[in-house]
RNA sequence: GCUGGCGUAGCUCAAUCGGUAGAGCGCCAGUUUUGUAAACUGGUGGUUGUGGGUUCAAGUCCCGUCGCCAGCUCCA
């Protein structure tokens, strides 16, 4: 016999006033919906975080229910919970937008709504009762959806005072348990998520427990803000954009700085763990790329390049011949492919999108042995993308950039060697940047792929017990491998939330077969090698992005671009500061020397807000005693140090971690 | 690419209904000689992203375009 939690709490005298649901086998069931008297049952109270996600999507039910009544005829369709709230998708029929007044109005009517302290109920209803309602209500969308359940699924509608949707739940027994409830955003959205749909408007919010709770996070959201990569880039003159060049940075001195030594804290790994370091070329004939498969498979997202003579060639409008220069730029918009109508070129070339193609092209120019196997070839080589716009962000996704690639050339029995040994790398790299956060996706063989069932498994298998002997957790994204190979993907947070693929290693099938590169076994036959595209750190510039927030731009003292500021307090001790200045830097130490007019004070401010590790403060004492009056970003006032002290703790600092 | 928002001094921002473009910081000069998070005074700074239109008059209104921001889609 089946009964709802909420009666069984009432029975049991357990429904207390901050219960939301119950947690049954581990699944969260709210009140309302009936379930076999179970042997276990734990409630889950108001403020336990496990609620949120009922509290965001009632939340989300109430404010469709507000928009319904201030704006009618606007159809509902989808209003899950997310991450940090919830968001319902509209459809208005005369298809304006919202607007922050009207963000504001439907706030306030949802509070109106929330206070009426409404009953959700659920009632289960059959798929023709309601399909006949909705319809009768115009809600063509929610007829997709009803239409879209499994027939052995029920429908369940919810309702709150007069309003009702066709939801599975769970929902909060009340809406007085929407409290700390706020709208933060509008945007479009494709129905359904297809480009090719109509857009909705879309309408993000949050909700908490509280009031209290919800200005908490609020303030959270600031604090991300305040270390967003992109102001502390301006800040602290790492990097600057200019429309001249879009979606592109200019490392600033500092910033390049910073970026030539992650590079070159790699690259110092890379010498002990069995890398070779190559260079390669930066434009290459279309040929290559058409041998890749990326002319067919990648080409709208590649930068085009061609000789002056074949520019010339359009820009005169010659005899049309060759390609179709739409043909070539088929990201172009219409108004450009338009333009394009007509001209031709012999010749074209791509610019590098990946660096991949051209080690096989540097692997297959010689005749290859077993012996030489594992091949590991590194690059750092500047890639281009084209980015279409509308999705770059800061350095975090950019139309040029250099990655810490290597592509590693190895028989299929070194595979899962190859793949612990990078995994080592991996964490050791990370562990030495102080990330510990990072979330592993294993990416399995997508429906439209290449290669054998049997090659996929070994190498599928190969990641995983790669992962598995490490005792690493990972969630397996079914289908979102390539469809040349599986591949793992490391994925990090960034200030504000949103999650970065920064590491990854795949393996590929394809290219090997595609150059037909092969190497002499022991059996003195020739076999075809396996290829594993890696990287650590992945983009150097969206690594960047994403270390800089997680540091919050403070960089350890070993990456800083300035490892000391040496601050005269007056005149007379500036050719002190100076005479310092040349010892420690023929320590090798970075020292910047601030003998301006400014007040002490002054001097420490500016210096802390380029978060410096280490100031020097320079007075009459310290030239007395040949010392430096130390203060530590991290640890504060250190008191007055002599000079060779001062040197050898920043030496000590300076080193490369793993070194 | 799509939906919406936004582009004013190097930076952060102001400018009421369409009516003489401002402030702070920075920068430059001078004064001050300073002991642990902002000394004082003066000066400098603009084709209001850009092209067009409406108007006696446009930072403000309209159209195009470029860029940025949020989200969507994309990221073999």
């Amino acid at each position: 016999m089946r009964i709802s939690p909420k009666e069984l709490l009432a029975q049991r005298g357990q429904l207390d006033k901050d219960v939301v649901a119950v947690i049954v086998d581990g699944k969260i069931v709210d009140l309302h919906t009936p379930i076999d008297p179970p042997e276990k049952l734990d409630v889950l109270r108001q403020d336990n975080p496990k609620a949120l996600e009922i509290i965001r999507h009632s939340t989300a039910h109430v404010m469709a229910d507000a928009v319904q009544k201030l704006f009618p005829g606007t159809q509902v369709t989808i209003g899950p919970a997310i991450d940090n709230g919830f968001y319902y998708d509209f459809a208005r029929p005369d298809h304006k937008h919202f607007t922050d007044a009207d963000l504001a109005q439907i706030e306030a009517k949802m509070v109106e709504i929330i206070a009426g302290a409404h009953d959700f109920r659920r009632d289960v209803v059959s798929r023709d009762e309601a399909k006949k309602l909705f319809s009768q209500m115009g809600e063509t969308f929610k007829l997709e959806i009803i239409d879209a359940i499994p027939a052995d699924q029920d429908i369940s509608l919810y309702r709150h005072g007069d309003w009702m949707d066709v939801c599975r739940g769970p929902h909060v027994p009340n809406t007085r348990f929407l409290q700390g409830v706020k709208l933060t955003s509008v945007a479009g959205a494709y129905w359904r998520g297809q480009e090719s749909n109509p857009m909705l408007q879309r309408i993000y919010g949050t909700a908490f427990p509280s009031k209290k709770a919800l200005d908490a996070y609020l303030k959270q959201l600031e604090e991300a803000k305040a270390r967003d990569h992109r102001k502390l880039g301006k800040e602290l003159d790492l990097f600057m954009m200019s429309d001249l060049a879009p979606a592109s940075p200019f490392f600033l001195p500092r910033g390049a700085f910073v970026y030539n030594t992650l590079i070159d804290f790699v690259r110092k790994q890379y010498a002990r763990r069995g890398y070779r370091e190559v260079i390669t070329p930066q434009i290459f004939d279309k040929a290559l790329w058409e041998r890749s498969g990326h002319w067919a498979n990648y080409r709208e997202n590649m930068f085009m390049a061609f000789g002056a003579d074949a520019a010339e060639d359009v820009h005169e409008g010659r005899t049309p011949r060759g390609i179709p220069l739409s043909d070539v730029f088929v990201s172009a918009s219409d108004k450009t492919k338009e333009k394009l109508a007509g001209s031709h070129l012999d010749y074209v070339c791509g610019c590098k999108a990946m660096n991949c193609p051209s080690h096989c092209v540097m692997f297959g120019a010689q005749r290859r042995s077993y012996r030489e196997l594992p091949l590991r070839i590194a690059d750092f080589g500047r890639l281009h993308r084209y980015e279409r716009s509308g999705v770059t962000h800061g350095l975090t996704r950019v139309r040029t950039f250099s990655q810490d690639d290597a592509h590693i050339f190895c028989t299929p029995e070194q595979m899962q060697d190859e793949i612990a040994k990078f995994m080592d790398f991996f964490y050791a790299v990370y562990d030495a940047l102080a990330f510990n956060k990072i979330e592993i996706r294993l990416a399995t063989r997508p429906e439209k792929r290449l290669g054998t069932d049997a090659m996929w498994d070994q190498a599928e298998s190969a990641l995983s017990k790669a992962l598995d002997e490490k005792k690493l957790a990972y969630i397996v994204s079914e289908g979102e491998g390539a469809f040349y190979g599986p591949k793992l993907e490391f994925h990090i947070t960034d200030a504000i939330g949103r999650s970065w693929q920064l590491g990854t290693i795949q393996v590929d099938y394809n290219l090997p077969e595609r150059f037909e590169l092969e190497y002499i076994g022991a059996d003195n036959t020739a076999h075809r090698p396996v290829m594993l595209h890696r990287a650590i750190l992945g983009s150097i510039e969206r690594f960047l992005g994403v270390y800089i927030e997680h540091v919050a731009g403070a960089f350890p003292v070993w990456m800083a671009p300035e490892q000391i500021a040496l601050l005269t307090v007056a005149d007379r001790h500036n050719d002190y500061a100076h005479q310092i200045r040349a010892e420690l830097e023929a320590k090798g130490i970075r020292v910047v020397v601030d003998d301006s007019n400014e007040k002490l004070g002054g001097k420490i401010r500016n210096a802390r807000n380029l978060r410096i590790p280490y100031l020097g403060v320079l007075g009459d004492k310290e030239v007395e005693a040949r010392a430096v009056a130390l203060r530590s970003r991290t640890e504060g006032e250190l008191g007055s140090i002599a000079l060779d002290t001062v040197i050898e703790r920043l030496v000590k600092e300076s080193a490369y971690p793993l070194s």
